[in-house]
DNA sequence: GCGTGTGAACCTCTTCACAGCG
DNA sequence: CGCTGTGAAGAGGTTCACACGC
């Protein structure tokens, strides 16, 4: 498809739709309103109606959004529909953390494999995975369609990380990793940065 | 103090400045300048001065900031000077992992103490620490000036946390917990969704 | 010359308010 | 009548460009 001109606040509002619509459905509701969903989610029904019109005309008027409807609907907008794979990088702390607590309840992502520099890692078991050697990405990864990577390795480890991910083709990763990584034109990276949010919270306190 | 009106967005990138300036301090650099942080952080070095000025004019013309001064600056305004203790609740897989990875290179935070409701996990150790009940909260954090509560707990267990939490007069809080959480009036709580994440991810592949 | 601090232009996102449809 | 979809207004944030100080 073509580049995509819409802001990342969206999406991210999308996304908090969808988890919204997973469980009202989950309580059986067959519609919603678009100031229903601005309730859960703390904006405006205004901003909500907004978001969606952009990708179509959900709703109907006088009684809003049926909830099986709009759910396909975004998740075809997220790609979630063909949920990618999910690989992790690096079996320590974290990396197994996520893999035992799974993802449950979330868009159909799996956790697919989990891989480790340390060759005394390499071969454990995890949650029902084995941990693979860094040598076995590419031939892991070229049987998926598409693929995430999630970092969460040794601090300094990062960038060879990244390194070995985008020779194996990887185009997306979401990293723990605290340092700044380098990555070629077209790669798209997030952080999760524990350290960030405790520093805004912190800021907060002050007031 | 009284009530600040600087965007979330500045304060984030704040807290990203002062990561930068941790760096090129343990690097020995004794300046820098507003084109290299903004280098360094993704923005436009004008973003970097006015992100700044709001808070006090720290730069020399012609040579830039003070490494030391400026992080000095930074922490003040964060309040990471005198940084709050950190505790945890829920000593499940991303409670203990977090512990053990710890708070190293961020802003001097520590995990002071992990709680959970399972009689079972209370006196286990993690990573030096005794894991309490959750009705040693109150006593734990009356010795603390100012702390901030990490949840990860069970999903469906949220709620209850945060009602303890209020309880015992937490203020501010970080959840991994995907779940939505009702807090009263000047209660402050940040979400970590690695699901949300990995949505915006697919989204960006799609493109 | 170099790099900060800053008003002004610019752009994006949010809110408002209402027409229109079921 | 209820709720969506949407132009218009408003607010907020970002970039530009340049005066000023080192």
């Amino acid at each position: 498809m073509s580049g995509r001109k819409v802001s990342e606040r969206t999406i991210r509002r999308i996304s908090h739709y969808a988890r919204c619509l997973r469980t009202s459905r989950a309580n059986g509701d067959r519609t919603v309103t678009s100031s229903w969903l601005s309730g859960q989610c703390g904006i405006s029904s205004a901003a909500v109606r907004k978001d969606l019109t952009i990708f179509g005309e959900f709703g109907k008027q006088g009684s809003g959004y049926d909830v099986d409807d709009l759910l396909v609907q975004i998740e075809n907008i997220l790609g979630t529909c063909d949920s990618p794979s999910i690989i992790i990088i690096g079996a320590g702390n974290i990396g197994r953390a996520l893999l035992k607590s799974g993802l449950e309840g979330t868009g159909g992502y799996t956790y697919s494999a989990i891989f480790d520099i340390d060759p005394d890692l390499v071969g454990t078991k995890c949650a029902g995975l084995t941990v693979k050697s860094m040598d076995d990405i590419h031939n892991t990864v070229s049987g998926f369609k598409k693929f995430i990577a999630v970092i969460a390795v040794t601090m300094g480890e990062g960038q060879k990380v990244v390194d070995r991910l985008n020779e194996a083709g990887c185009r997306s990763m979401l990293s723990f990793n605290l340092e700044p990584l380098k990555l070629p034109e077209g790669v798209e990276i997030r952080y999760i940065e524990v350290s960030t949010e405790l520093d805004m919270l912190t800021h907060s306190l002050e007031k």
